[in-house]
DNA sequence: GGATGAACAGTATGTTCATAA
DNA sequence: TTATGAACATACTGTTCATCC
């Protein structure tokens, strides 16, 4: 069930769940330590993603059947539960790495020719 | 009255803003002809832009002070008029001009990050 | 039918509120 | 206070409708 694609550019909750998929393989982290990781990431570039958009992205990816979720006490405590998330179907997720890289393509191609036709 | 930048990817309305200061300055053409010059601009990136976002985004030019509209006979014929564009404000198309290409290079960093970061 | 524009609708995304621990 | 999530509000953009040649 893919979303249509934007036309003109790649929507922010495509490129962020590129990103959950990469930190869930890498390491394990839950929601407001993956919202903290990737403001750290992407600060040098002027962005800086919301805790509902992290959140929002999760829930997608978990509808979409390539993640799924799981409780556990925080790393350290053991009182307070938090929300980890681990692969369900790791080939879809590949396949939606696959289709994001095109996209990304499409996009930093129609930046760079406004870049060439625009200046200089 | 500068729009608060988005901050994580440019929007439509910025990115065609900069593609008519630039064909007002090449040639004169009215709405729908623009139209039909930037969807052949932009069909090999999968991009169609729309009469109502053309329409927009030069309305917001004039809105921004940087262009002006005079009707005119349509070019062949003595009856039809039609709108055209020119300049009101070249310093301000100036401005414009380059706080995009600012914009231009931090998406096109972002974009190129996650390529970096997720593909080999 | 071509040209312009506005109205309307849907989607994407940020802000605020609710709940729990 | 931190963590999760939903609800709500707004911004962006595409589709449809209206009007005028």
């Amino acid at each position: 069930m893919a979303k249509s694609v934007s036309t003109f550019m790649l929507r922010q909750r495509a490129f962020l769940k590129l990103y959950l998929i990469k930190l869930v393989e890498e390491e394990r982290l839950y929601g407001l330590e993956i919202l903290e990781t990737l403001k750290g990431e992407f600060k040098a570039y002027g962005y800086k993603p919301t805790h509902s958009e992290i959140y929002k992205s999760l829930h997608e990816l978990m509808a979409d059947g390539i993640l799924d979720r799981y409780r556990r006490p925080k790393e350290g405590t053991k009182l307070q539960e938090v929300v980890y998330y681990r692969f369900n179907d790791l080939e879809e997720a590949k396949r939606y790495k696959k289709q994001l890289k095109v996209e990304l393509d499409r996009c930093v191609g129609l930046l760079q020719k406004a870049l060439k036709d625009n200046y200089r």
